[in-house]
DNA sequence: TCTTGCGTTAACCATTTGGTTAAACCATTC
DNA sequence: GAATGGTTTAACCAAATGGTTAACGCAAGA
């Protein structure tokens, strides 16, 4: 099944636009990696930023109804924020750039890139019904009050920080790079297991 | 006190690749920020390479000996933590773009940075000497068991991630940027509750 | 006052880099 | 097989960008 050259185009601009950032990425660089004339990056898609750009809504489309199909539904929060730890625990490990680039490219402010984001994609979580979900289980005494968007991102963060920091990690406690993978493999069920004992309510006596 | 020269270009450049990172920062625009000539960035510090070294070296002798500070002495391993996640909220509000910066950076593999970061500065924190207190009190049952160097990234996870994460979590939650801000005042005191629950061993019945 | 040398500037240079153009290639169609 | 039109290439261009140079200003010392 051959490629076209602009789904080739498209995977290695994604490559390294993910590696290097919008700024440090090279028209010529990605020409490269895709075997082709450096005119047909813009035969196909103009500019680099236009490229960017399609690049960034690939990606957006990928993230938004993951979050948005592990919200859904009627199971009890502590199960469906540990559906988000695992799929993008998972997910990011086929994708170790993803989080890196989505925060420092959303940093950077780019427009197009807010623009992209605002037009929220089919399967958009709905985050108010789980907010609201979250308070009424912690009414009904089933989870530890905290605010949601609080929890949303201690869980976001406990998922996400392993792998933008890994080389610091590495360097900081002086690790081999394949024994901190290793230590990868377990990440989703800790995260999973620090998250219960966080929200879970001690017993009355 | 006038400052010198030499200072004040320090002084902007940090703040210009703080916020556009390494291949994002312009000379001219590190110029233009100081209110002096281009010819003089390169005649204080060479090359585009060695300012960012100064930089980062500057940023790693600011942040680790704060994380040495805290992990040292004989308190409890949730006091200790304590300590580390107030300190780090506090330093990144002054200075929201460092971890991003740092992060981004580092993800590039840049030889300087890996080397600055393994020449440990004074006050370097013992992680060994930490992770061992972990241990020891999970023995004890003093806290829930698990891994020192997972903790460690779930609390660093937490601290952090608000701060790369604000522009994607306003845009995702269509927040206005001053409540999420409103929002951050509260952080530490939930991310040390989180993290207290999380550890807290239940009380036998 | 003349000299010395650091600090500073404007102008300039070379390379990189995003982008363009005109011609060539090649499969399909008439 | 000539014409058509999408695809690809090599060569080229202009702007941006990191870096250099030569001259100037000016305070401190001789």
């Amino acid at each position: 099944m051959p490629e076209t050259t602009e789904q080739l185009i498209l995977e290695k601009a994604k490559e390294v636009f993910m590696q290097k950032g919008f700024a440090g990425a090279r028209m010529q660089e990605i020409a490269d990696a895709a075997g082709i004339n450096k005119a047909m990056l813009h035969y196909y898609f103009r500019n680099k930023e236009k490229l960017f750009k399609v690049i960034i809504e690939e990606v957006v489309q990928t993230l938004a109804p993951k979050l948005g199909a592990a919200l859904h539904g009627d199971d009890p929060v502590t199960e469906k924020l540990e559906k988000v730890i695992r799929l993008y625990i998972a997910m990011i490990k086929e994708n170790p750039y993803m989080p890196m680039f989505l925060m420092h490219e959303l940093s950077q402010n780019r427009a197009e890139f807010i623009s992209v984001m605002k037009r929220r994609v089919a399967g958009f979580p709905d985050f108010p019904a789980f907010f609201m979900q979250v308070i009424q289980e912690q009414q009904a005494g089933k989870i530890k009050p905290i605010n949601p968007i609080h929890l949303m991102m201690n869980i976001m963060g406990m998922v996400v920080f392993p792998f933008i920091a890994k080389p610091v990690v590495v360097n900081l406690l002086d690790l081999p790079g394949a024994q901190f993978d290793a230590m990868m493999q377990d990440r989703a069920d800790i995260v999973v297991g620090f998250m219960k004992n966080a929200l879970r309510v001690e017993k009355r006596e």
